[in-house]
DNA sequence: CACGTCCTTGGTCATTTGACCAAGAGCGTC
DNA sequence: GACGCTCTTGGTCAAATGACCAAGGACGTG
């Protein structure tokens, strides 16, 4: 997008490649510059050449997954009307995405920290797009009356995101469910909860275990800890 | 636990603490011995004394975290017979840990992959207990007949601790949210979902969007990629 | 062929880094 | 008060690291 720290030319996707695949076995801080060339193919003068400092590689890697996951969401979001429906493609969007072997999402998701200043924001304000991406899908629901009353939208979204990016961090390559298949799970747990229609509590009946709970961030008072 | 790699005796939380928040701050392969060592009030050489290698120090951190999640964990469950309610005060203790302003588990999230080996088993297995806890705090719904039928009790407890832990992510100090809030939030979104009851596909409905979708990974063939 | 641009080569350089240690301080015990 | 143990001091050392660059190809254009 923005050409950031970097010089813009060419086939540099060669470069990101090889610097989200270093970046994602190592770490930012723990992997090297040389190691990165090497992987790319060049000499470690030839990757300063393209990019003037380390930091200037993990900005662009994160712009380009940033850019991508949202493109991809809305592309498979685009093929329903129905706001549930929607809602269950984006998920499967996500979790292709992250589960594609792309490494740039690993470093997405790990190395968050590691960007200073101007970087951090330009980050920043990619991911609130796609925050915002999110965040509407969910107002469908809601508006369309598919959703239960009151219901913290921001909250549920990250609770969702958690959710799948969580998934990068136990599946195996070897696993044998697919993204597809995890997505669609997971969309049942997030659409009916894992509680049976028999113990759910109807109309005035409430909730299990204590009163009150239905649970929607009641404002009370921060503070007592325990 | 374990001796680990690192001499066992006197108050060494001050050294652990200190290596926290330096690797919270700086991730670990950026964080340097000698920042630990300051921030611990000692000279590097005295750090050296107590923990032979950077590694140690991650790896007796790590296993302080693991096991300080899990004795909060069984604290808080023993608390309740009702599984639902045991399954909510779990939450509860999970996401008050973790935004406790404890460092260890920001660095237990966030550098995983940093650890080799046999020091990267040695977190694997504790890791494992924690997830038993938790499976088997989700089998005594399910055996209770609170849950719907067919659940992936991994696939959910995976889904559960990743919505979880990715508060870490998001959540300002500043943030209104207590932690027993969101806990409470989040347990509604586990229990009910996010449909309204109306919309729930009752008996025989159908859910919404596709066919056969009440999601509990049907085995199917792994591959089209799409 | 000559020019200019784009990119690479192969290396330098000042710092930083993890690991390590010989010598000694502090302190409780006999 | 001498011994023995624990822990600290203040430093060394070789290796690695990020940044940088002068010189030289490679190649398209005129």
């Amino acid at each position: 997008m923005t050409k950031s720290l970097a010089r813009r030319t060419f086939d540099e996707d060669v470069v990101l490649d090889a610097a989200a695949h270093v970046f994602r076995k190592r770490g930012y801080g723990g992997a090297t510059v040389r190691e990165v060339a090497q992987a790319a193919g060049m000499l470690p003068g030839s990757l300063h050449y393209r990019y003037p400092s380390k930091e200037a590689l993990l900005l662009d890697l994160m712009e380009r997954a940033l850019t991508r996951v949202l493109e991809l969401g809305r592309a498979a979001v685009e093929r329903a009307r129905d706001p549930a429906e929607r809602l269950r493609l984006g998920l499967r969007a996500h979790l292709e995405a992250l589960l594609s072997g792309d490494d740039d999402f690993y470093v997405l998701l790990y190395d968050w920290r590691s960007l200073q200043g101007p970087s951090m924001q330009a980050v920043l304000r990619l991911r609130s797009r796609y925050e915002a991406f999110w965040d509407d899908l969910i107002w469908q629901t809601v508006r369309s009356g598919w959703a239960r009353p009151n219901l913290d939208v921001e909250l549920l979204r990250q609770f969702g995101i958690g959710a799948m990016n969580w998934v990068a961090q136990w599946r195996h390559e070897s696993d044998p469910r697919t993204p597809e298949e995890i997505a669609d799970t997971f969309w049942s747990y997030l659409a009916f909860g894992l509680l049976a229609d028999e113990k759910r509590p109807a109309a005035a009946r409430k909730p299990p275990g204590r009163p009150k709970a239905l649970g929607q961030t009641a404002k009370k008072r921060r503070g007592g800890k325990k």
